[in-house]
DNA sequence: GAGAGTACCTCAGGACCCAG
DNA sequence: CTGGGTCCTGAGGTACTCTC
């Protein structure tokens, strides 16, 4: 590995703000193994890294390439100062910012309104979403990493950028109650801006949507729940986007054996 | 040539220390 | 207490040498 490299993997490491033992985890290694990889002392299989090439949301060719500058940067700093949630900030690349509000904004202003549309069902829709896309086309869609949480996957950055888009007043939270359940719901106060997604990538959003955005919670929650990606990884994990080629049939959306 | 013995290398991970 | 850095030991694989 050249030592550009390694350089670089750190620096990604600390931007991202995962600890050593974060990644080694995610790698299945241990902490000192990983300091190895980290200091150049022990080569990076291919699976590890196409591993953190995807927890970093780069492709693994841009992620070998010996570009020192971060693909990702840092936007969307809180307003909020010194406060424990502003510790959490956004790392994306700023396209995939703005393809990923483009995204919930169309989400929202197809499903939105359905009652059983709470922000639960919203993150498990813009998981597959993402996830599916993944794995038809090999590249991400937003780029987003998502935690598993007890309840669901959860986009790490989503928290963020709907206060952005709060106070930009593209979006508006509320609060309703479905069936005996308080809910929290969103409602989009613009049009999505088509322009920033592809035509691929719209029909691959409605395919989700139809597909999906009619199953209740429970069912919706099943369905997540038995998903590869879902079950291979521990809670409070990132869950990785390469494990999406694991998924049997129920979940897979790829028709593998038309390629052979 | 085949099998046994040995040396060397890489890797993993536990244990320890230090800094904040 | 947590994260980062280092040392040390053992396991496993490979290449080389020796003996039959």
């Amino acid at each position: 590995m050249a030592k550009e490299l390694y350089k670089k993997l750190k620096l990604l490491r600390e931007q991202n703000q995962f600890s050593q033992k974060q990644l080694a985890d995610e790698l299945g290694i241990s902490r000192p193994t990983y300091m190895q990889i980290e200091k150049g002392e022990r080569e990076i299989t291919i699976s590890e890294a196409k591993k953190l090439a995807s927890i970093f949301s780069l492709s693994l060719e841009s992620f070998l390439t010996n570009n020192i500058s971060a693909s990702r940067e840092v936007i969307l700093e809180s307003g909020i100062k010194s406060k424990k949630q502003s510790d959490i900030r956004i790392v994306m690349p700023r396209a995939n910012v703005k393809k990923f509000k483009e995204i919930l904004l169309y989400v929202l202003n197809k499903v939105g309104a359905k009652p059983n549309i709470g922000e639960t069902a919203l993150y498990k829709l813009l998981y597959f979403i993402d996830f599916d896309f993944y794995e038809k086309f090999e590249e991400q869609l937003t780029g987003a990493r998502y935690i598993k949480n007890h309840y669901g996957p959860t986009p790490i950055e989503f928290k963020k950028i709907i206060e952005n888009m709060e106070e930009k007043k593209e979006i508006e939270r509320v609060k309703s109650s479905y069936f005996q359940y308080e809910q929290k719901k969103y409602l989009p106060r613009r049009e999505p801006d088509l322009k920033s997604l592809s035509a691929q990538e719209i029909k691959h959003i409605d395919e989700v949507l139809a597909r999906l955005s009619d199953k209740n919670a429970n069912e919706l929650s099943d369905y997540s729940h038995n998903d590869i990606p879902w079950k291979v990884h521990k809670s409070g994990e990132i869950i990785s986007y390469e494990s999406v080629f694991y998924r049997d049939q129920e979940h897979s959306v790829r028709n593998y054996e038309d390629e052979l």
